[in-house]
DNA sequence: TTGTAGGCGTTATCAA
DNA sequence: TTGATAACGCCTACAA
């Protein structure tokens, strides 16, 4: 016997406790009753209502408009505190309009494969720099908006200016005078972190004198600091650490540590994201600051134009090195 | 003009192509069909909907069945990475019910206010250490379990053994000859911390020449760090810390380094989680480990019983101390 | 200004 | 084994 959800007050029975028609409490609560009700039918209606405790099913109402109200946000992983600001910008805008935003992690780099998504019981997805396929499998026709993230098919994105960041992160360690840049790239299949090595690439090659290397690391923290470990104990060593995040940054101050080099003058470190817990850290980490709160809200808002049939343009959002205690020229040998 | 999701195939057109009734299509598609629709014309249906990209109307679907077959999983943030295994164990026994998990993070917190919530778009909801008024507005009559939370209205729980995990961390000081702890706890309200706060006071009670004392702290990493770093500063100082989660821990080292306390020689330090930071922090952090996971599957667990009109009852489960290298005897004065 | 009726796509019942 | 048919609860023309 599963419990039915169906028991639940209806529209019909305020309809019959108000004494009008069904019709009328359909009206007045979804509030398009001005000029067809009277006002104090409308505000009996709706004391009733609250009486009941009457809230309208769902179900039945999407069935209905052929619309639920809800979006998705779908994200990779939820132990990554950056999508708390991305949802905040989201839902901030959903609200506005009315629309509900829930999370989904489609964490397909778990061993336990893709789990069971609410397919079209939401009317948008907002893919938050999802593998590809996963983008793919959750969206299946619905309006879809990439967030740090694009595709060539022409579907609308909201992205960061991470060109610029690079450029800017490289630019500082090379005013610094370091020659050797390590890359820790975060392994993990999404365009944005693809973009990044590109952007790396293309900067380091842009400078004469100046050499890059590249380290594909785990994402989980405890694997992560033992790449890096690894990685940091061979000669030559770089002078300096460019980071796919925060986190990998968190690694990488950890490995520092235990090989006894001391952050930034015989290492330095910059991150991406400025996670609170960059000013946190020892010292306080030089990171280029991602906007995931506008990232969030611009996406909604593109999500919005697609749902009412318009064309929705996409952006890309300017970054910005936030310079602390992580950088510094390195130490002369 | 809002984009309809009617545009949809629907089991009709399917039935329609396939040259059957829809009702077969309906009992194909819901898996019901054994003994009632001949295997042929069932795989052909099957192939059918394929070739068409059907998929049920879930709105029509829930309607008609009075369920919708998926559920929430409240969380307070989503800027903490113990969610994610909360979510995983969650997910994994939702997927063997045909359930679908989806995630809120009722961050009543926030200055906005609480976000507008699916209400009755699921069967259930998972609310894991939320303020009582959030817990309440989101359940709003439906089944509901709650998580490292309990209620005195019988509402099932799953919740930790932290009396027991408290009980062993300070016996760990104590052995360790600590004689002065400071406590600190989060700053968020739910009923996890005030168990906490309460199983410390009566453990420190109970240890004749023991002295505890209590510094609540805003679980915002920056601030986190001024609130300790003011503890910290005043005389006497405690040898030893016990905080209510990792990364207050985190906020706790930070703090140390910047007053020029050593961890563990001149401060000890306990956290709660064993989040994955926790062994990557220098020293690696003595924290007691939380079940996540298995916090997510029993109340999935639990929920289902519930949603088939089963009683459920609560469980608690074991935490245990990991002791790393955050912890040593009190330098002497 | 109010009420009536039709239908959204499914599922379940029942007769064929 | 199959095919009509009646709800599920709501929204919205349209009639009164």
């Amino acid at each position: 016997m599963v419990i039915k959800l169906t028991n639940r007050v209806t529209a019909t029975d305020v309809a019959r406790e108000a004494g009008v028609s069904q019709s009328a409490v359909s009206l007045v609560m979804s509030g398009k009753w001005r000029g067809r009700i009277a006002p104090a039918v409308a505000d009996r209606i709706q004391r009733t209502a609250a009486n009941m405790d009457y809230q309208p099913n769902l179900a039945a109402r999407s069935l209905r408009r052929g619309v639920t109200g809800s979006v998705l946000l779908a994200i990779p992983t939820l132990s990554n505190p950056f999508f708390a600001d991305v949802h905040s910008g989201a839902a901030r805008v959903g609200e506005a309009h009315d629309i509900g935003l829930v999370v989904f992690p489609a964490n397909s780099d778990d061993d336990p494969g893709p789990f069971q998504s609410p397919h079209q019981a939401i009317d948008g997805v907002l893919a938050c720099a999802l593998r590809q396929q996963d983008t793919l499998a959750l969206s299946a026709g619905l309006p879809l908006v990439l967030l740090d993230d694009v595709s060539g098919n022409g579907i609308p994105s909201v992205t960061f200016d991470l060109d610029l960041g690079v450029t800017e992160a490289i630019a500082h360690l090379a005013e610094l005078g370091h020659q050797h840049v390590l890359h820790v790239r975060a392994g993990r299949d999404a365009t944005t972190f693809h973009r990044r090595a590109a952007a790396f690439a293309d900067e380091i090659a842009r400078r004469p004198g100046m050499i890059g290397s590249e380290l594909v690391c785990p994402i989980t923290l405890p694997e992560a600091l033992d790449t890096v470990m690894r990685e940091l104990s061979r000669t030559p060593r770089p002078s300096a650490v460019f980071c796919d995040d925060d986190n990998l940054a968190m690694a990488v101050y950890a490995a520092a540590v235990r090989l006894g080099l001391t952050i930034p003058n015989q290492l330095s470190v910059i991150g991406v994201d400025d996670l609170p817990i960059a000013t946190v850290m020892t010292p306080p980490l030089t990171t280029i600051a991602l906007p995931a709160y506008d990232l969030g809200r611009l996406g909604m808002l593109a999500l919005v134009e697609l749902r009412q049939g318009r064309a929705a343009d996409s952006a890309s959002l300017p970054v910005s090195l936030q310079v602390r205690a992580s950088t510094a020229p390195p130490a002369v040998r």
